[in-house]
DNA sequence: TAGATTGTTAATCGATTAACAATC
DNA sequence: TAGATTGTTAATCGATTAACAATC
């Protein structure tokens, strides 16, 4: 069967988070030798039930054979498609601190076609120096040295004071999308997508639950 | 009014989440002056409705004022207390690369009395050298050096293919959370909180909401 | 007091699960 | 064929919003 269409299906970040641990897990699989993988295993890996992984994929079409389950590859190669990982990125770096480098030598990158095509900071000494074999540019260059044509998204690693002025310049000239880091809160541009990743809020998380466990 | 007892109130890991989302918030507030915020201004920095604010914070208790709003520094206080962070929390570091030393000099463990106690690689040559003045422990002996009774929390930061031994090995010493940045799936021993920062799901979302906004 | 904003309930909306017919 | 597992619908469960009385 072909791909569903979606038009007014109710597609949320939930189902793309779990499509995108979908995705590491039956790379792990492939490259385990499994070539077949039901519902329901999956689900167990994922620690989720197997109707929701159905249901999950069935929004975008049917990969799955009665009865025997789910080829690894070809479903591996649908949700790459489906998260749109089927073709090259190219990002453009904003800060250079310790959470850039990790970027630049993680394995997110390497392996799914992202393409760091340019690197800012703000920082005198470090303009013109190399990184990753990139010299690096002004931070108040970003509009001329920027194509939203050629780059699809912003790694935003910069200081939490720092971080809405360059999500707003990145918003004007037209980038899509952008993640940062920094611990705190943004407005979003009109038409652009953006993601944060805050280790702080995962360690709220856990000493929330771990101070309820151990009652006192 | 004292705060409610929240047994069998439904507090799940969405509400947890954006209560660690006010905190930033609120400490920024606090810090740039900021004595009083309504449920509104606050939803607003936050992106969310106002109801929503007042209904995540009403669940721990009634820190508001009706006609005014919240008094930043009490509920600064409050929302620290409620996610367990007014206290010292131990923490052990497994491996010892980038990302590790990301941790070691991030924000969220210098302000939030996270600190790190003991230090664990697996490689021969790194055993015995010292990181942020702790010696490096060989990781064989994860069960002898570690004293569940001390230790709150471990930051496991190895490859893929280990994470899930080390959490194993975690959850049988009695550790009750881990937080582990490998992009993979694990299974979550009985009685420990497990929790996953993978910026490949981060660049997924990405991805395809990007995809879908620029059709073709 | 009048205006503002909380705390809270009921209504709505959305996500997950249960269950099973379809079918490999 | 019999057994297994998908795709899918209806039922349930949970989260958010709307709305407003309470009250500062």
């Amino acid at each position: 069967m072909k791909d569903n269409d979606n038009r007014s299906k109710p597609i949320t970040d939930l189902t793309i988070r779990r499509l995108s641990s979908y995705l590491r897990t039956l790379d792990i699989l492939e490259k385990t030798g499994v070539k077949i993988i039901s519902s329901k295993k999956l689900a167990d890996i994922e620690g989720i039930s197997d109707g929701l992984v159905r249901k999950d994929l069935t929004l975008f079409g049917s990969f799955g054979i009665r009865g025997t389950g789910y080829h690894v590859s070809p479903l591996k190669r649908h949700v790459t498609r489906i998260l749109g990982l089927d073709r090259r990125w190219n990002i453009v770096l904003i800060g250079t601190g310790e959470t850039s480098k990790i970027f630049l030598d993680s394995e997110a990158f390497q392996k799914k076609n992202f393409q760091v095509i340019k690197i800012f900071d703000k920082t005198p000494e470090l303009i013109g120096k190399k990184l990753d074999n990139l010299v690096i540019s002004d931070m108040n260059n970003l509009e001329n040295e920027i194509d939203p044509k050629i780059v699809d998204l912003a790694i935003v690693a910069v200081s939490p004071p720092d971080v809405q002025s360059v999500i707003d310049r990145l918003g004007k000239i037209g980038i899509k999308g952008a993640l940062y880091f920094a611990s705190r809160s943004v407005a979003v541009p009109k038409n652009m997508v953006v993601r944060n990743q805050d280790v702080s809020i995962e360690l709220g998380t856990l000493t929330y639950h771990i101070s309820r466990k151990v009652p006192g």
